[in-house]
DNA sequence: TCTTGCTCTGAAAGCGCTTTCTGAAAGGCG
DNA sequence: CGCCTTTCAGAAAGCGCTTTCAGAGCAAGA
């Protein structure tokens, strides 16, 4: 276990150090490391044995070049605190670790600029697969991706959303998942607190599934009803707030993912607003903290853990020339829980009718 | 803006063309791209002009194997839910980025061997720096990075923890700061909620800060006051309950973080016990969403973003071979809010005293 | 014993870049 | 006007591996 000597501090042995130790050829050292079934027992474990010795440690660029394999893949996110984001990076590198393969990072803060300059570095430094979030990449994107025939998968959208390889659910589906809950429920006067839009096609797609999936239902959508708030708590609650003053408010509150809801509640709680009484709230994700929140969160379970999984399963497969399906879309799970009641009944109207 | 003709897809471009597409050797593209004050302003604008064109993307490896530098850092963290490791592994990123720098990161799930196996995958692939978590991880680690030379850090302890660079901010110090705000309300009855102590260095550090700072104070800590959690809500839950069924409950709680001081707060509303009035609760970091909880969370603001920063920032100069002074410790920020509160006066003892 | 056919190892040619070394051209000075 | 210095670009030698190609050795069959 422990190394004896031959390993002076800071000197990187070379393969041919290797083979020197080990009487044979560098061309035989390569051979056991890769491909251990080219060469015989005797000579395996002689080689091995000077390796172990030596702390040999392969010098990776230079197995890239010879191979035109660089044994490591790229993910590009917007960032990191986004729990969606990083539990799908997550699940994503795991998956990878045991053939071989490394994660090469980089978030972009929904700055195109940014992910444009970042794809291109990792395509420089060699990846042998990417991972972007999105179907939304401008032209430049894509021209780069195809020039450098990197094989790459969008995450977090639904296959159709996109003419390239494209892994997730379909925001719609999730819209209406929602909205049939809180229509189900006798919600005739719903909100929506929806993230930014810029550069997040994620949000725009969830949005006009919502606008789609009221519509059925003949709820109306007025612009008012739609706030936007960054994902940070303090936003939300001002969201709130900005929804409060124009009219009414709405028995029902859609947030576009759970740390909204959170904010939502936390400020309906801050005002006295009874949850769900007088307001029920719906959110997006089922964190860890959604079953935990008094009144526990309804929310919808999206697969990010597995979305992740595939992403690395579809580009080792594309790597390795094999055959791929990518499921059309996944499957989401709604999550009745205590932020979602009956709608308060109508005040008596005093209007005709 | 848009690519002309040229680019026929997936085919690369090497450096060879370009140069002769700008009339000139590979040696000048090579060092118009890399030198540009060695070439005549002339040269330089034919040769980009060319390489735009062709829509050239250098090649990594190659380049990593001649100039014996690959341009990418490694990151090897436990896990990336734990925001903490997600915000400086974020930092770390963007501090690189405009060095011309990207980032390979694994995580191994506190688990040794594997963590091992991650670092020693990083300098295969040439990292020419590294930053991990701790300051404790084994004797075969330490060698590896030592025979490798890879420049690291050390992140999330103070420098002296270590003969090695480290940069982060004293756990006993964090325990001091939340034991004396404790003592200062005149607590003498406190429990802690600590996270699991296997290869977290930075828990059983706080632990011992925690339990040196009671017994400054002359405070009690007996085993029985101590739970151990895993940072997820329903087990920190639980802990608390293991803590009741212990004896009298504490008038405060001390947590390992906000997760769990989160958790806690979570189980004593739940049981209708008063917060801060006949419990106190302490977290760690200052997540968002800590002020705002109800109560507000009394937590420590670490800074973990300017860790982040400064790994980098100290790997970059190590591998120029500049001076870089780390500082011993990072200034840690007590925040007080609403889950603190003066211990409930002592109920009389009925024995002698 | 000689040939045929395998299996296994070594020699050597790259992989695509950087960088030293060299020579050509240009500019300055006596 | 010629010589020396200086600037700038190209030729070529690697960087440390993999892999093809060819040959050596050996077993088996004739």
């Amino acid at each position: 276990m422990t190394r004896r000597a031959g390993d002076k501090g800071g000197t990187k042995v070379r393969i041919e150090e290797v083979a020197q130790a080990a009487q044979v050829s560098a061309a035989t050292v390569s051979r056991v490391l890769n491909n251990p079934a080219l060469v015989t027992e005797a000579l395996r474990e002689k080689v091995l044995k000077a390796s172990k010795k030596l702390g040999y440690v392969a010098h990776g660029a230079a197995r890239a070049l010879a191979t035109r394999r660089s044994r490591v893949m790229g993910a590009v996110v917007p960032n990191l605190s986004n729990s969606i984001f990083a539990d799908a990076i997550e699940a994503f590198q795991r998956r990878l670790e045991p053939h071989g393969y490394t994660m090469l990072l980089a978030s972009y803060d929904y700055d195109e600029e940014m992910e444009y300059r970042s794809v291109r570095t990792m395509i420089e430094r060699g990846v042998d697969g990417l991972m972007l979030v999105g179907v939304n990449h401008g032209k430049d994107l894509y021209k780069l991706l195809q020039t450098s025939a990197v094989p790459f998968a969008q995450i977090l959208a639904p296959a159709r959303a996109s003419e390239h390889p494209t892994i997730g659910y379909d925001n719609a589906t999730l819209a209406r998942i929602v909205v049939d809950h809180l229509a189900g429920l006798g919600h005739r006067d719903i909100g929506v607190v929806a993230g930014l839009t810029r550069n997040n096609d994620r949000v725009v797609a969830r949005l006009a599934g919502l606008r789609n999936a009221l519509r059925r239902h003949r709820i109306p959508l007025p612009e008012h009803r739609i706030a936007y708030a960054e994902y940070r708590l303090a936003d939300v609650r001002e969201a709130f707030r900005r929804i409060q003053q124009h009219g009414p408010m709405p028995s029902a509150l859609i947030a576009n993912n759970d740390v909204v809801a959170h904010g939502l509640l936390l400020e309906a709680l801050a005002q006295g607003i009874r949850v769900p009484r007088q307001l029920s709230i719906t959110g997006v994700g089922d964190l860890e903290y959604a079953a935990h929140l008094s009144p526990p969160l309804t929310t919808v379970r999206t697969p990010k853990h597995a979305i992740g999984v595939m992403a690395a399963d579809y580009l080792l497969a594309r790597i390795g020339d094999r055959e791929f399906a990518i499921p059309a879309e996944f499957p989401l799970e709604l999550v009745v829980r205590g932020t979602t009641a009956a709608a308060p009944a109508p005040r008596i109207d005093q209007g005709v009718r």
